[in-house]
Parts: C-alpha cells; structure tokens; sequence
DNA sequence: AATAATTGAATTGTGTGCAATTGAATTGCT
DNA sequence: AGCAATTCAATTGCACACAATTCAATTATT
C-alpha cells in the first residue's frame, strides 16, 4: 500500500480511466489522419462528413438534410451549419432549401466533391487506423467500441 | 453486389470506421460525465486535469509544471493555459511561476480544488463508464485502447 | 380557420484542440 | 564570456462541440 489510501482511490487515477483513453485516442486518430487530410484539404470532421455523403450518393437519400447528417455523425446543427459553409465554399457542397419545406436544408455534392473520392482510397493506405495493427484487433476494438456507444446513447 | 462496386468502396462506409466510432464513442462519454461534472462545476477536460493534480498530490512532484501536465494529458499549452487560467478563476488551481526557471509555471491546488476531490467518488457511482457494462469487457477496451494509443503515438 | 405545439436551421456564447508565432529565460558550445 | 540553440509558456487564429436561444415553417388540435 503507498500513500493514497483513502477507499475507491485508485479508480481516480489517470491510467485506470477508461474515459481518458477513450478521448486521447480519439485525439491521437485525429492527429494520425492529418497528413492524409491535409492532402484532401479537408478537417477531420470535415472528412467524416464527406464519407457519409459520398455513402449517400449511391444509397437513397442521394440528398439528405443537415438534420439527417447530424444523426448519422451524431452532431447538431451548432457544429454542422459552419462546417457545411466551409465546405460550400470549398467548392465541395451544395446547400439548398427544400422547396416543400422551406425548413429543411438539402445537402449535394459539386463535381469536385464526387471527384475527391477518388483519392482518398489511396491515400488511406498509410494508415494504422487501417493496416498498422492486426485487423482482428481493429476489429475486436470497433465492435467493443459500437456496444459502448451504444449502451451510452441509450442513456438518460 | 449492390451499386457502389469500385475497389476498396466498401471501407470508406462510415459504419466500418473504427476512426468514427472512435470519435463519437469519445464525445458520447463526455456526455455521459456531464450530469456529474455540471455538478462539480468542470468541463471535462477540466475534470481529467483534476485528476492529475490529485495525484500528484500524493506522488512527487506535488506541483508539477504546466509542461508536465501537458506530457501526461496529452496536451500543449495552448489548450492547457486558458483551460487553467479558468480553473485559477474558479479558486480550484494556483498558478505560479517558478522562482529558479521563469519559464516554468507551477501549478498547485487551492484548499477548495482539494476539497472537490471528495465529491468526486460518490458522483462516480452512476457512471456507466464505471459499471455499466460488464468489468472485463471495459478493461479488455481499455488495455486495447492502450495499445492503439501507444502504437498512434509512435507514429512520425 | 385560428391557435398551439413541433420541427429544422441558424445563431450566439463558452470552452476546448492545435498549429504557428512570439518572447523571455536557460543551456550548450566554443 | 559570448553567442547560438533550445525550452517553456503565452498568444493568436481557426475550426470544432455543444447548450441555449431564435426564427420561420409546418403540423396538429380544436
């Protein structure tokens, strides 16, 4: 027994946090994506956004809404509205009102936002997120990581 | 076979990226903590700064430099310094540069940033991140989480 | 049809993350 | 000693996250 002894002590250590190292790797990805994303032009969030409407383009709805994005990336408007304006002045996204509910805001891709695509394949080659460890590892650690998403958005 | 047939198509789905689940298997936990920190007062990465400065409480050094809280979250001083100028303002941390290196700053825990250690063991009980899902399965993600962010730090 | 409740985006404000720069202080080298 | 290189924190600028609010448009209710 060392010093911190008070009861449950070592459950508020760094190390033992599941949480921390849940939220630094997220951060060490992110980071580990970086020169691919610099390649592209394209954030991070930016990137994930573009996945889902490149996916979108094949699968109905070919046009989804901002609040249809959000649902698939799990973030709100606050986060897309300005990541969709930069992507709209990239040249890469189109944003128009639907005309039979002016609420809604449908999302499309320019010819430039279909033509990245097509370099992304290639340049995720260099990735560990990838190829750097064993893939039934990433794969064992994907599935871990989809039940507990799950369990934490059934939350209160 | 289903429209999107080019080669490789089927690892671009969102669904299949361990980086995704990754980033919001992230920011779903800070939601998940924030009930309890709203309590305590702290966002989250407050919170986990927190909880270096409680164990370094008990562990030399007792007032490590911001430097040395950057090493062990993993983050620089551009994040770390408005996040401790806040806490400073919240009368939990003490900010204080060191008389024998003017560079350094040392940082230290008022009685108040002491005293919330105690409240913390007690609104941890309802956190799934704790005991929700089943003990072995959060600490197999864990140690695999370790791996991950071992190997991405590794990286160039 | 008029009103209430709901919905979808946008906006506002606060707090990270992180790259890049700055500037002061220290160390290393000769 | 003197100068260059390094170190540490702070600052600046940009891009998320997210809560809360606002506003217009739509749907439900009576």
């Amino acid at each position: 027994m060392s010093q911190p002894s008070r009861a449950g002590e070592a459950t508020l250590l760094l190390d033992n946090q599941l949480c921390f190292k849940l939220y630094a790797a997220s951060r060490a990805v992110t980071r580990a994506y970086k020169p691919m994303l610099d390649q592209l032009g394209l954030t991070y969030p930016q990137y994930l956004a573009m996945l889902v409407l490149w996916e979108w383009q094949d699968t109905p709805p070919a046009q989804p809404t901002v609040k249809a994005l959000g649902e698939r990336l799990l973030l709100d408007s606050g986060t897309l509205t300005p990541l969709l304006k930069r992507l709209e002045q990239l040249g890469l996204v189109l944003r128009q009102r639907a005309s039979h509910d002016e609420r809604e805001v449908h999302l499309g891709l320019t010819t430039a936002g279909q033509a990245l695509r097509a370099q992304v394949l290639p340049l995720r080659a260099g990735l560990l997120c990838d190829n750097g460890a064993s893939p039934e590892e990433l794969e064992t650690l994907r599935e871990q990581l989809s039940g507990l998403l799950t369990r934490l958005m059934a939350l209160p």
